[in-house]
DNA sequence: GTTGAACATAGATAAGTAGCAATATAGCTT
DNA sequence: AAGCTATATTGCTACTTATCTATGTTCAAC
């Protein structure tokens, strides 16, 4: 069954947007120092501030995307790097198109 | 663009269930005296009663998918009835496919 | 070790959502 | 027209969400 929490997570034009960019980092965000765009992710801040939002407000919608598996979170020294979690992506589309 | 509105209609496990119920009416809900389950719809109170929620709460839930395009409503004599649009379902489901 | 940067957490406010009971409206049915 | 039934609307409470500022924490770099 399709989880509500899920697609909750989906329901904010800020964290569809987030997606969006996250699809091709390198073409959306600056380069970075200690984390690969494509093979790490990207900073919060450079999503705070493509977003237009305040730093801590960044983070809420990239947790909320994360607690929903939609994306995944690593740590680098002071940077936390978040990235698409295509499988789960592509697990969830599969499971919209077959249940829906 | 994906509408977070329409997601937002759907982040519900209570609306996602009434969806999952109008794919076969017959099978989920009773007769009707003034309207064709299949052709027509279903009733509010049918869906409230299986939902176990108040008669008010289920009409703010069909109002929800109906004000995201996801279902239509139809009134006969003194009856609404809710029946999915498929055709809507299909374009979001192909959007989202392509998109998310 | 002190400073400064990145991120998270806490606390506050404002707005939205889910639920109910009560009431209004609309339409049968007699 | 009177009463009954189905649905919508209203008014309320409780909960959740988005946002900010302020503060805490972690870590690098000097």
């Amino acid at each position: 069954m399709l989880d509500s929490a899920v697609l909750a997570a989906l329901a904010s034009q800020k964290r569809l947007q987030v997606l969006q960019w996250l699809k091709d980092p390198v073409a959306h965000f600056p380069p970075q120092r200690d984390g690969d765009l494509i093979e790490d992710g990207v900073c919060v801040v450079f999503i705070a501030r493509k977003l237009g939002v305040a730093q801590p407000t960044a983070t809420t919608h990239l947790q909320a995307l994360a607690r929903a598996g939609l994306v995944t979170a690593k740590r680098i020294g002071q940077w936390t790097f978040y990235k698409r979690d295509e499988a789960a992506l592509a697990d969830l589309k599969h499971k919209i198109e077959e249940e829906l």
